[in-house]
RNA sequence: GGGCGGAUAGCUCAGCGGUAGAGCAUCUCGUUUACACCGAGAGGGUCGGGGGUUCGAUCCCCUCUCCGCCCA
């Protein structure tokens, strides 16, 4: 006997067990049964080595897991990869502040090696929290796949794409400005920086003419600091103020130096006093005009961003932001600030710590052609090999991939793939696989063993997480995995990524495997907390996903982030919601619960078409409408449609009629009726479990195992369960407007009761006035489902209105209940009257439609005759209504 | 500045040319042996404002207002 609720902390480890144990989670469990089986793929968007498992994983991973259920349960050789990556940046700030919080020698006099196994210990002790609770969750990865991207395999992968990059002339070294981030001493992609909106100043310094004595252009900046690096003064071609200074120069305060005024359209005449300074190795559009006139590049800071020994004397080696108090002071002092104002400006922080402000600074970095390989993975998606849904993403994506710049791919880190380019004495650079290979053509070049040195810097992460489809199966050998699951099927991920690593995988599958990396890309919604505000550790507004699974279970929480998963780009998460989905599953239980105390197991010889019980053959329909509505659904990604069929299936359709419908054949005396009841019962709940899997993996499968005490046992495991494919054929009309004729009567009398006051105990008599053949079959038919469901005395046929009662149409006939005693006849007058004025309303709202010539001109055929029929049945109904209202009037 | 979303019942959202829906919340009733993590019933909306297209608009088009997010 199953227990009054489910225990979600004893069984969900269990199961999760015996899921794997079986084996299927493996493709090959479904190879083995058909070597033909269609393979689907999904590659897990790696999570960080040093993460925790979030509410936005909860939900991506949910999907994941819900569409990797679903295709195996439809036979597919489902592989859903999971994995890690090494998160560069992350991981090394987690460990060196580790190292430093322990009093422990620093990364610097540790050395490269040394830090670098402390990393990978540090990885083996509490690196990868988040696998152990993706379980929890109920993911159906396949572990003995499971990968990391500074794994051997991916860094094999890794080297090959940059060397061959390099040797198509898609990957090169350059000295341009970068994103630099002082304090890690590290570049940064333009992606890991957020730009701020702040409240600055701008300062409008005075520059003298040279060789005009008391003449002065005033330039405005929002960084004085950096003047000392200025190259020159630009001002617009067209501006009649300073057509007369282009080609001479002024003297630039504090630095002593003479710098040309030049004519540039970057010069707004517009903004400001029109003229603008020229720092081209300190400012992104700087260092363009800089090129356009072949101005020097003067860099005035060290790489902690303090000022080096370029800048006059006093300033050496202070801070760039004390640099700025001294230098304003010092302008001041010699009469050359013209004034101050506040100033809205945007201040680039990196997108971590949002605390560091990232300098542009000159240095030599790898940058990749990402302007050649985007070609390519534009085309792709403007041609439909891979689909974006909701398809509005596409657009975010074209717009980032038609405007991308280079990507610079090297950091100043220790934790990564090292570049494989190594150095000859004079800097010749080598770039190959291994350094066997580069000493191979060092050889070659020199015509001699030369000493080389590798290059000190690794990869950007994203540039191993851009071959994460092919390079988890195996690439670069040509490995059968490679060969059956490339391309993969579905990408789920967040939008905040679509640019760092969507982009990025399609730009390296297109070039690499010569075919997209996923067929479709689904984005999922971000998660905010119920007031709607983002998730974040300073807000302290955070949900604990795991909290939840305790509290709830997992398959409440997966329920309630599917069924929120709608078109919407984000969802509010509320615990309210998830007791509710909690309570669903509770529901659920107790239906299985009750079937199992009425003896209901699955027989062998059951052919649910061959029911011949009214309320059997529409309860079958139901599952087919139900299992057609969820696999519709799942095939769409429409997680929130999935979910909702299945609750309305389970909740009100299943529980609320079927099993109520199917009591009185229960407890009666037809045992024939009772034995085909009892297996429909079975059948159908067996049907919601399979159908509710995909979803709630952990309670279906505990009712699986555990309803399995009456009847057939179970062949396997509920997740190895083929998928329904039931015949259109066993939706019934006939059953299907029999039981709608029973719900509608049972409903109005439910409704009329508790209008009328009618204690619950009463039981009173039913009439029905004027009744067709099929009506008076049903009334015989479904005496005892009446009697019980709407607690009626008795049903009978009657002539006319008996007295006492009160009355609704119901199809052609009239019901009248006879409430006796109960019968309050001015309630009963309030109620008729307004019944009768709303069916009248819509009796008038109808016919002035099909009055209108216009309508019926120009209508399709099928929406007149619609409201044709509308029409009719408000017309009948207000006639019963009034003739209701007339017999009250002579009553009373 | 450019782009993408959103505005529908008290709250969270679905619907996207032809009878305005769900869940939660609210109110009333309920010891009917599956379930109070429950059952039955009820109330609650000029579908953000204004124009247009159409026989017909919550839905399509234009416009305005407000709120998010992304890119510069």
């Amino acid at each position: 006997m199953l227990e009054k609720t489910f225990d979600p902390k004893a069984a969900e480890p269990r199961i999760y067990d015996r899921w794997e144990a079986s084996g299927a989670f493996q493709p090959e469990h479904a190879l083995r049964r058909n070597p033909d089986a269609t393979p689907y793929c999904i590659v897990i968007p790696p999570p960080n080595v040093t993460g925790s498992l979030h509410v936005g994983h909860a939900l991506n991973n949910t999907l994941q897991d819900a569409l990797a259920r679903f295709h195996r349960m439809r036979g597919e050789a489902v592989l859903w990869l999971p994995g890690m990556d090494h998160a560069g940046i992350a991981t090394q700030m987690v460990v060196e502040r580790q190292l430093a919080a322990s009093g422990n020698m620093g990364r610097r006099e540790m050395g490269r090696e040394a830090f670098v196994a402390r990393v990978w210990q540090w990885k083996a002790e509490s690196g990868g929290a988040i696998v152990r609770q993706l379980r929890r969750l109920g993911a159906s990865c396949d572990w003995t796949r499971e990968r990391f991207t500074l794994d051997e395999g991916l860094s094999a992968a890794v080297r090959k794409v940059f060397v061959t990059l390099y040797k198509q002339g898609l990957l090169y070294r350059d000295k341009r400005l970068v994103n630099w981030h002082p304090e890690l001493q590290t570049a940064l992609s333009d992606l890991e920086v957020e730009n701020v909106e702040t409240q600055g100043k701008m300062w409008r310094l005075r520059y003298p003419v040279e060789g005009e004595p008391g003449r002065y252009v005033v330039v405005a900046t929002t960084r004085p600091e950096t003047m000392l690096g200025d190259s020159a003064v630009a001002v617009h071609p067209d501006d009649e103020r300073y057509k007369d200074l282009v080609g001479r120069a002024v003297r630039l305060p504090l630095a002593d130096r003479l710098i040309p005024i030049i004519a540039d359209d970057h010069a707004d005449p517009e903004k400001g006093t029109g003229a603008v300074k020229i720092t081209p190795a300190h400012d992104f559009n700087d260092f363009r005009v800089g090129r356009r006139h072949d101005l020097p590049l003067i860099n005035i800071f060290t790489p902690e961003a303090k000022l080096n020994e370029v800048a006059p004397e006093p300033y050496r080696g202070l801070d760039r932001f004390e640099a700025r108090r001294r230098i304003v002071q010092d302008l001041e002092a010699q009469g050359l600030l013209d004034g101050v104002d506040d100033h809205r400006l945007a201040v680039p922080y990196d997108e971590k710590s949002k605390s560091v402000v990232i300098e542009p600074y000159l240095t030599d970095q790898w940058y990749l052609d990402a302007k050649t390989l985007a070609q390519p993975a534009i085309a792709a998606v403007e041609q439909g090999r891979t689909v974006f849904e909701p398809a509005s993403w596409a657009n975010t994506y074209f717009q980032w991939m038609r405007n991308i710049e280079p990507w610079c791919v090297s950091r100043q880190l220790w934790w990564g793939h090292r570049i494989p380019a190594w150095y000859g004495p004079d800097g010749q650079v080598f770039v190959e696989e291994t350094a066997e290979a580069a000493a191979e053509a060092a050889r070659a070049h020199y015509g001699e063993a030369v000493e080389l040195s590798q290059d000190e810097d690794v990869l950007d992460t994203w540039f191993s997480s851009a071959l994460w489809p092919f390079s988890t199966l195996g690439w670069p050998e040509q490995t059968p995995d490679l060969k059956r699951f490339y391309p993969t099927s579905t990408l789920v991920t967040s939008f905040d990524i679509v640019f760092f690593w969507v982009a990025r995988m399609m730009m390296m599958g297109l070039h690499f495997q010569g075919e997209v990396p996923f067929r479709t890309v689904f984005i999922n919604a971000l998660v905010l907390d119920e007031k709607g505000q983002k998730m974040s550790k300073t807000r302290g507004n955070v949900i604990d996903p795991l909290e939840l699974v305790d509290a709830y279970g997992a398959d409440a929480l997966r329920f309630t982030l599917a069924s929120m998963s709608g078109q919407a780009r984000s969802i509010r998460l509320s615990r309210q919601r998830v007791e509710g989905y909690r309570n669903f599953g509770t529901k659920l239980w107790n239906a299985a619960r009750f079937c199992q105390m009425n003896e209901c197991g699955s027989d062998p010889g059951f052919d649910p078409g061959a029911a011949r019980e009214p309320v059997n053959r529409w309860i079958r329909g139901e599952v087919v409408k139900a299992a057609r509505a969820v696999t519709q659904a799942l095939e769409a990604h429409a997680f929130d449609d999935a979910a909702g069929a299945l609750y309305r299936f389970i909740w009100n359709t299943f529980c609320d009629w079927y099993l109520e419908l199917a009591k009185p054949i229960l407890n009666g005396e037809d045992e024939g009726a009772k034995i085909e009841t009892r297996a429909m019962a079975a059948w159908a709940l067996d049907q919601a479990l399979i159908l509710l899997h995909p979803v709630s993996p952990f309670i279906t499968e505990a009712l699986w195992e555990q309803t399995a005490q009456y009847g057939r046992p179970r062949d396997g495991l509920l997740i190895e369960t083929p998928w329904p494919d039931l015949p259109q054929g066993w939706i019934d009309a006939e059953a299907e407007a029999d039981i709608g004729w029973l719900i509608e009567l049972v409903t109005e009398v439910r409704s009329i009761r508790s209008e009328m006051n009618v204690p619950q105990s009463a039981r009173t008599p039913l009439s029905l006035i004027g009744a067709d053949g099929p009506s008076r079959a049903r009334l015989t038919r479904h005496r005892d489902r009446l009697l019980s469901l709407a607690r009626l005395e008795s049903v009978r046929e009657a002539d006319d209105l008996p007295p006492g009662s009160a009355s609704f149409p119901i199809g052609a006939a009239t019901a009248a209940l006879q409430i006796g005693a109960f019968v309050d006849v001015a309630a009963e007058r309030a109620r008729l009257s307004k019944a009768l004025k709303q069916v009248e309303g819509e009796r008038e709202k109808i016919a002035r439609k099909l009055d209108n010539p216009d309508f019926v001109a120009r209508a399709p055929a099928e929406v007149i005759e619609e409201n044709r029929k509308r029409l009719a049945e408000a017309v009948s109904d207000a006639e019963k209504f009034t003739a209701a209202l007339a017999r009250l009037q002579s009553v009373g």
